[in-house]
DNA sequence: GTGAAAGCGCTAACAT
DNA sequence: ATGTTAGCGCTTTCAC
């Protein structure tokens, strides 16, 4: 059933049920309800690729995920973060179309995306501090939205990020105040933008409370479970060891945790655990077992975000340019169990 | 620049590019050559909206996401999964178009998806024993392939899927190897057909050994680290505790390395833990630290070779109608260091 | 308020 | 081997 059949059992032509379907006002209403009651009844839905056609416009976001050919990980928050702007895109009818590309090939891929026209813009998901794909897209003229932000971007675009400085900051103040003085920071590689400022968040906290940063108990890495024991290990191994641990995610945490097992110390007694970290949506939410320190569900939300935004930003863009807008979200501070006061306090 | 455009610059006709471009034979080869040059020097890129239209064939695959309403887990299977078929739309130049759905639209989603033509095919994520969307799919007329089986499902379908039968067939005999006699099993959901399987290896096992299966440590549940911790707690908390565990997943031995932990058990001594998990994937495959019996980036081939298969029957479903293929998996037994013989053996 | 006609950029059947 | 023509199914002037 397409429109031309639509519209000869209606007796009209498919110009008119075109327009009553999309919502023209030049329509009688009488006609629309019509065309809109016989489109159900006949299951009736427009040609994607025709309209796509037609209008010039792709009605879909390209989501292109990066894939580190170094470290085979696929990291695990763009899963939630797709599936809250997956849930913005439906809801307008747009399609997600998802690119996974070797992190070399990202410029090819981007001027792929451009010239076949088939997203009306883009995610740029993971920056670094040093972001080379907004200069391009901006080149390419290609709408799009970034997940985080680039601090050494000069130029203006358009971001929703977690407000990880404040998240840091706020963690390390909450472990001072439990009396700890030796905490160690177990982070994720700090040329990406996130890493960088939940240092800069730890820094100004300590140095907010006259407490020393110790470069030794600042660690910067691949998040992974092994990476927080191997950190862990070698920072409880010296005889000033650390009271406490501030971990970028989940993983590493689970390995700080797995470090104090083998060396026989009792987690939120001995040493006190807090990690903000999105991945935490991988745990049932249950509410029986606060572990950790974490943003829960606010992978999603800030994905819903950056859709809304992306899309508002491309409906826009026909009228006249939009301007760059940023958004950021804070990060919800969960207290467990495994926290517990600096010993001796 | 356009196909029009293009044809002009070179005094030929539409036609004749489109079929120099396209690879047809009847083309001359000076002509094909002249033509490729000017695309390439002119950068043409043909348009895909276009050429969707023209050809009737959507040029992409549709993966259909359920999300669980009830527990919010998005999981993260689907990441490496969806990396790998990727990598295989990219090369054949198909789209992966991405829809999150909450788990009862399902249906409605399946056939919206198949009136708006915009998908080729799809693959049917996470199959549960008796299978809905199969039949659904057939009944539509859309091809598909499944990543997993449906035991239930009487009619043949194509599918991919890791032996998980054989997988935890030989991880029990493992451990009864080591002289484990009182292995527990933490499980998946059992609706779900890759977590029946894996019971039924783990039973077979058992059975063929002479072991009496003990309901006692059997668990079926969602694979958290919540589950493996309270349900090791529960199982070790008996005078009959068992001696090893067997779990689906990674975070579940997270769970009851912690178990063991609080219980002041010793892994690999005490009590030992081999899971078959794919998340494997997140952690560094590094190679310094095979604390978990696992199958590696195993996800990822399969996503590889759904993809291939759901392209080469949708080729071939102009011919003739494809019948149906089945790939069987083979995941790799790794052991590390949390396993050892059972006490007193 | 409705319709006829042109066109979006490509492919494919039918010439030549 | 190349060109002509007619679509694919929709939107969008423009005319009534």
């Amino acid at each position: 059933m397409n429109l031309k059949d639509l519209a000869d059992q209606l007796n009209l032509s498919p110009t008119t049920v075109s327009r009553a379907l999309n919502g023209y006002p030049e329509v009688s209403e009488v006609t629309r309800a019509r065309v809109e009651d016989a489109a159900r009844r006949y299951n009736y839905r427009p040609n994607t690729q025709a309209k796509r056609l037609a209008t010039g416009r792709a009605m879909a976001i390209g989501h292109v995920i990066p894939i580190s050919t170094q470290h085979e990980i696929v990291n695990p928050v763009f899963a939630d973060f797709i599936a809250g702007a997956g849930e913005v895109y439906a809801r307008s009818g747009y399609d997600l179309l998802m690119t996974i590309v070797p992190d070399e090939d990202q410029d090819r891929i981007y001027r792929e995306i451009r010239s076949k026209r088939n997203v009306d813009g883009c995610i740029v998901h993971s920056p670094k501090m040093a972001e080379p794909r907004i200069g391009l897209l901006r080149e390419l003229g290609l709408p799009f939205v970034v997940h985080g932000r680039a601090t050494l971007e000069t130029g203006p675009y358009s971001w929703v990020d977690m407000n990880n400085i404040r998240a840091f900051h706020r963690a390390t103040e909450f472990l001072i105040d439990l009396g700890h003085r030796r905490i160690a920071l177990i982070n994720g590689i700090e040329t990406m933008d996130f890493a960088h400022r939940r240092r800069l968040g730890f820094e100004q906290a300590l140095a907010a409370r006259g407490v020393q940063a110790d470069p030794g108990l600042m660690a910067s890495g691949e998040m992974t479970e092994a990476q927080g024991y191997h950190e862990a290990m070698a920072m409880l191994a010296g005889p000033q060891r650390p009271t406490a641990f501030l971990t970028s995610s989940l993983l590493s945490a689970m390995g700080v945790r797995r470090a104090l097992g083998d060396l026989g110390l009792v987690l939120g007694r001995d040493v006190s655990i807090v990690t903000h970290d999105d991945d935490l949506s991988y745990l049932r939410n249950g509410g029986d077992e606060p572990i950790f320190t974490a943003t829960r569900s606010s992978v999603r939300d800030a994905g819903r975000r950056c859709a809304r935004l992306l899309l508002r930003q491309i409906e826009l863009g026909k009228a006249a340019v939009p301007k760059p807008v940023g958004e950021l979200l804070e990060a919800p501070l969960i207290v467990g169990a495994s926290t517990g006061p600096a010993p001796g306090v």
